[in-house]
DNA sequence: CTGAAAGCGCTAACAT
DNA sequence: ATGTTAGCGCTTTCAG
């Protein structure tokens, strides 16, 4: 292993001048020639900057950790982790990632991640719901993401569920619909009660009375299909607003059953655009996408902006490699930050190309 | 923050005795009673191990790191993350995550991981296909993990995937079913010549002539569920089995529209136990479910047990915390290994209860 | 502009 | 059975 020691002994210089180069912080105390021969010797002896002992040093680790107790479940787990790391890495931090499934493991990995000097927790939920971060976090920089926290003892960042409802709403009334219905779920987390409330706004707003026998909240299975069934053979709607993915399924069985066309009978909205059902439905569904690359990325951003100052995204220190909508600035000081979300256009709402 | 220095000042003792202690290593060499004062005083104080220093001091890191390009959109990769976690931190290593989506960005992520003196690393795909591990990894302990590797070059563990097509079919023909379809997809990967072989060979074993008309290979959208339908329009099979749940979903928009019931009139399996397709479809899909938490666990111990020696699984060092089927040994010396599939019975298929 | 030297917290010979 | 001490590779005053 070569150690600055060794390219200082070669050069016949010393070791702190190396460490100023090879940290770019060379302005005028280093002559630019040596500063050159400094950096192309490192390339050549292969060296590697050990971010041990210069963390042992320094007292501070540009690490942080991404946490949740459900990474395993999550299917959209993926694109947060994703987006955090991206983040991550544009800041020089690398990223531990902790599934935290039971409490005695928190504990362990928590004060493992003491001993590594990791310097902030991303903590990752799968829906967006009131959450507490674990009590042995509550000290230290944590940011919620894809959740709300509770008692806004930490920032955090979740979809702005009320405005799904809404432009999903009115994506539909757009193209026409005037009788739409709405399939939600039974239990009565943020999701359900934002999503349904922007339907309602969305209805007001076009002037149509919201009605409630167009309303359908429903888990899974036969059950479920057998409450949309009904609802659509009562009140026969001409757009539905489904709460997820999956619970649009069941329009397209119910259409399938009846002989009506997604798509120009029925017209039909998901959330999720999950790959799996938007490309396999027949016509392809149209579906409102949580951002959750985006929020990953906002959440490495502002915990890290927690440990060192400053805003990496206005700054351009960190840049997105996909974004469908903008991300808030990190200084923003609403929590729970409300991130916006886009309709993702394919095929199940009338006048939509096929 | 507490060191060990402190501990030893306040307790007028050595650090080293300290040190011992708090390792554990303390067999003959300290007093019992002396070793349990040290900890409790160590606990009084608030001590925490320093990572840094243990490893600056000792070269050696107990880090390994969980690299995949695909991280974002591998549903599953949440599972298999959580296996090598899992893993992981029982063994005492901690793990980062680094999504490679482009070359620059691994070899600047490398270079990074080589200056924390990471001493292993998993790669990890989305699905089984023959790979190459990126030419900067190639002389270091690396693991693959849902693939196989092209040139045997290092490990890998990927499902067995002519069991899953002599399994699932052969769980169609145990229920009575004669005329099995497989629904297939276009591309000829290791997944699908692998489950394809299965159902040849298991429908061989039953005495059952192999019939082409009763194969499909389709890709997604309309024009698949148009080769799907051709398919079970002419040939009016009494089983199917489908590449994965994506497709098999083709074979429920088609009951549907022809009036015929799934589990009944015409049976169906798949493969992936997608959650949101098995809970979905009405009635559920039974299914083949990947193994994936079994893979990541596997992948852990392995790329530890290269590091360190030894076989974490039968010394019994790590403990999967969920397995449906049976982890391999990490000793074996076959790569790929090949680890089992099971069924998941839902009520797709003829007989099963609902 | 460059060098010398102390020390981050811990481990492991080597002493005692 | 316990203590002393020399570093691991790097950063950072402080001197020149």
């Amino acid at each position: 292993m070569v150690t600055i020691k060794d390219i200082a002994a070669k050069m016949h210089i010393s070791t702190s001048t190396v460490s100023l180069v090879l940290n770019h912080r060379y302005d005028k105390r280093v002559r630019p020639d040596l500063a050159r021969d400094i950096l192309r010797t490192a390339e050549e002896m292969g060296y590697h900057y050990n971010e041990l002992a210069a963390s042992l040093r320094k007292g501070a680790t540009h690490t942080i950790a991404f946490i949740s107790d459900q990474v395993a479940t999550t299917p959209y787990a993926g694109e947060i982790i994703h987006g955090a790391q991206d983040a991550a890495r544009q800041l020089g931090y690398m990223m531990f990632i902790i599934d935290a499934d039971g409490k005695r493991n928190l504990e362990q990995d928590l004060s493992h991640m003491l001993g590594w000097g990791v310097g902030g927790y991303i903590y990752a939920k799968f829906a967006n719901r009131l959450v507490s971060v674990p009590h042995a976090l509550n000290d230290r920089p944590v940011v919620v993401v894809n959740a709300t926290e509770r008692n806004g003892a930490h920032p955090s960042i979740a979809p702005d569920e009320v405005g799904i409802g809404y432009s999903a709403t009115k994506y539909l009334l757009d193209a026409g619909c005037r009788r739409i219905a709405y399939i939600g779920v039974g239990v009565g987390t943020l999701a359900q009660t934002g999503r349904m409330t922007g339907y309602k706004n969305a209805l007001h707003d076009a002037g149509i009375p919201f009605d409630n026998r167009l309303i359908v909240r429903v888990s899974q299975g036969t059950p479920a299909f057998e409450a949309v069934e009904r609802l659509l053979d009562e009140t026969k709607p001409d757009g539905v607003f489904a709460f997820n993915d999956a619970r649009a399924v069941y329009v397209y069985d119910y259409a399938f059953k009846h002989g009506l066309t997604i798509g120009s009978d029925l017209s039909v909205i998901g959330v999720d655009n999950h790959e799996v059902i938007c490309d396999t439905t027949v016509p392809a569904l149209t579906s409102v996408e949580l951002p959750h690359y985006e929020m990953g990325f906002w959440g490495a951003c502002k915990v890290i902006s927690m440990i060192e100052g400053g805003d990496p995204i206005t700054e351009n220190r960190a840049t997105p490699a996909y974004h469908a909508v903008t991300i808030p600035t990190v200084s923003g000081d609403k929590s729970p930050a409300l991130i916006p979300c886009a309709i993702i256009a394919k095929q199940s709402v009338v006048g939509e190309v096929s």
